[in-house]
DNA sequence: TCAACAAATGACTGCGGGTCAGTTTAGAGA
DNA sequence: TCTCTAAACTGACCCGCAGTCATTTGTTGA
């Protein structure tokens, strides 16, 4: 019988439509500013039904951040087609990030709270785990590319792929963390042109993994 | 008479005995964990006294920030005497980065909060005002380095300073996190050498940044 | 010795994350 | 159609903690 199939549905329909509203406070106030009653609030449900979907506003938390890396992940991946040069793949991917910085600022700034593995304790190691393999789904595409770029010649074959891919991945989210905090508060230091500081660093990193032959090939670009 | 001056020393002497123990408790549990009744304890004073001193929670970590930052400015100021060849300067400048990172990792840890513009809203301005001051200070060293070596031909004309020290800086701080963050916790992504990276990524930066005479005479280095 | 002022105190308040005893609902069996 | 039971749901309540403030303690200068 197909009951517990549906009942299964309707579960997962409520999950969801609990992060609909997290998503919202969340977007709106921040982790901290949020309260658990708010999101009860707007998700017509009581607080104590939150608590059986979720352990902890942390892991509530860490459910909005999933669906933030799988959207980023979607991004990365159709910006990317394996039909294109391997330099434009990377290229495409690097702009990718930058327009889900732009566009989808309240997932990127979501993604900071990961960094700081002190709040962490609060948050449940199911969630932890889940938004990790999250995650991981972005990673791959990048160290896809790269991996590919050493085996058509692009890349010196030097390179280690992993290593590159977090080399260019930290630079990016690094730089585009400054813009926001710069753009939203006061601390500027003056007039600091990030997307220049993108641009520059980045292609600084990606001519030093070119060979010899592609850098001739493709010097027209940079 | 000398009692208001030495009123005033006796109160700084309280501020700075506040962080001391503030200190202590946030290395050991981090800021969220950290309670003011056991800063309080901690100083022998009562918790009523904190406030006379500091406006807030948030304000005392703040404080501890601070002397993180006095200590990384004169690491890295220690660490680079003028006399130097510039580049040898830079290079020093980052391996002294490195050390603090390894040696002082609870402060670097702390520089994080000011990552993360969302949770501000508990400070006061005043004290933000003060941390930025206080990180300026690092900030302006490496940026005199980088300056220095644009002047005496060992990087290209074309670079700014400013920005080159936004990039180094950035790409080593997200790194020195990242490794931070799989020494101690789970999702380490494999046997990832953090170390090896922040070598490469930083010698290929480098690199990018020097003339072609600075290059011939220096490629030993790399 | 005392008035006036400053410093320090700790019981108290308010808030919010999390809990759980009790209520409602929905499906199974008669 | 009418129980009966288990799962879903509820919201009053608990507890820990940042921050407050009426009161006490200490200091100075006359």
């Amino acid at each position: 019988m197909g009951i517990s199939e549906r009942k299964e549905r309707e579960k997962e329909i409520r999950r969801e439509s609990i992060l609909d509203a997290a998503e919202k406070v969340f977007f709106e106030k921040g982790l901290v500013f949020t309260t658990m009653d708010e999101i009860a609030e707007l998700t017509e449900v009581s607080k104590g039904t939150l608590y059986l979907y979720y352990k902890s506003k942390d892991d509530i938390y860490l459910g909005v951040i999933c669906r933030g890396f799988d959207l980023l992940a979607k991004m990365l991946k159709d910006n990317s087609p394996p039909e294109q040069p391997t330099i434009q793949r990377l290229l495409n991917v690097g702009t990718a990030y930058y327009h889900f910085f732009q566009n989808h600022i309240n997932y990127f700034r979501m993604f900071s709270y990961l960094d700081n593995p002190q709040s962490h304790s609060l948050a449940s190691e199911d969630m932890l785990k889940e938004s990790n393999k999250r995650s991981q789904l972005a990673w791959n595409i990048i160290i896809e590319v790269i991996s590919k770029g050493i085996n058509d010649g692009t890349f010196k074959k030097s390179i280690d792929p992993v290593q590159m891919a977090i080399i260019l991945w930290s630079n990016a989210t690094a730089i585009m963390k400054l813009k926001d905090r710069n753009d939203h508060f006061w601390l500027s230091i003056i007039n600091v042109n990030y997307e220049e500081i993108l641009q520059k660093s980045n292609s600084m990193l990606v001519t030093s993994m070119l060979t010899e032959e592609a850098k001739k090939y493709y010097q027209s670009k940079f």
